[in-house]
DNA sequence: GTCTATATATTGATAGAC
DNA sequence: GTCTATCAATATATAGAC
């Protein structure tokens, strides 16, 4: 055996030893997933995520230190997540445009990701107590940011007059409605999950974009 | 003693013996209300409430068979105040004020009963497991009502073409956004009380109504 | 790495004295 | 009506065998 094929040997095994931790806490987080975003942080019990990812208590925590552990992971991730369809507006584009494929993105996701976005809007409810000042800031600077952007367009007469924060706050609270209070909707309306997005984007797009259009 | 007197003493008795229980229940279901509004109803213990209430834990049992039957009785309190401000939409109204009237009604409940927002937010976001079919079927009746309302005023050509539905539902997330995500739009905004809702009044009435407006 | 068994802590609810 | 003491049920996390 050569020495190459003696380091190949050991990196694949070290990689795959690797790949299969990885895959197992993927298992781990999806199932937690699941019953942090139904249950919330105190209703979850590590027994239920365990069960959920088809193994024993002890098990799970070999993976992860804590139950608190897991959430955490869970919420960084969904964190970093967070301000990336924000981030893609571009100031060199159509704003209404621009506008539009924003609201798009964040509808796709509320359909996409229920359990994310429920499980990051039970923590905000909650107070946050899991997530840090400095993702805050982050979060502050990314929306700081896009706030100057949209007002430029509007001080340039491209758009009408509007405060960017709260379009911004707007765009959350609509889109994100349609994965958190998916419950009270399917109770109100009975149109299949095609339909009421197909038409909850035309909605949205004609509410929140069509009066900003430029006249 | 006559008769009389004594008839007065026992019924003075009795009724004062009942307002000092519901005293004491409105005392232990505010303090209910502040636990579970912050920390959900698993998170929530009755040694908060009752430390918060002033008691002890026996004590507060006295009052509510359980920890359930406290959360129940707050919810069911705020599923009746819930659909309060839509009902008061009127059809004989002009459309844009009567709407505008709606937003700022609910707004305003944002801003003084935020408590109740988040404890009606996590129970839908949970999967509404303590809320009874038919309160649910209450709410889309109420709804489909206004729905009809507002596709008359659309048809009429009073204001713009319009899926009622989701304007209703814009309007609920929107609205309740600013209980529900109090602590994420402080991070982002530094107004004051006063001149946050301000502003968030007067932008939502422009992003939602304005395109509405018939021209 | 995965299991059974268990130590330890918390909590919902009750018993019973006053 | 209110208290202290406590029972019974859960749940987090660990010990230790395999």
């Amino acid at each position: 055996m050569t020495v190459t094929e003696t380091t190949i040997a050991r990196a694949t095994k070290t990689r795959r030893k690797t790949r299969i931790q990885r895959e197992k806490e993927g298992i781990i987080l999806n199932a937690a997933l699941d019953v942090f975003s139904a249950y919330g942080f105190a209703g979850t019990t590590i027994d239920k995520i365990a069960a959920t990812a088809g193994m024993s208590k002890p098990n799970l925590l070999y993976y992860f230190a804590s139950k608190e552990d897991v959430y955490v992971t869970l919420l960084d991730k969904q964190l970093a997540d967070w301000v990336v369809p924000l981030e893609q507006i571009r100031e060199d584009g159509d704003p209404i445009e621009e506008l539009r494929a924003y609201v798009r993105r964040k509808l796709e996701l509320s359909r996409q990701r229920p359990r994310e976005s429920r499980l990051y809007a039970m923590e905000i409810i909650h107070g946050a107590p899991h997530i840090k000042t400095a993702s805050f800031k982050d979060l502050r600077k990314v929306v700081e940011e896009k706030v100057a952007v949209i007002q430029g367009w509007a001080d340039a007469g491209r758009i009408t007059a509007i405060n960017p924060t709260h379009l911004i706050f707007a765009i959350w609270a609509t889109t994100q409605h349609y994965a958190d209070f998916d419950v009270q909707i399917r109770a109100i309306d009975d149109s299949d999950d095609d339909e009421l997005f197909e038409t909850a984007a035309k909605s949205l797009e004609t509410l929140l974009l069509d009066g900003l259009k430029a006249r």
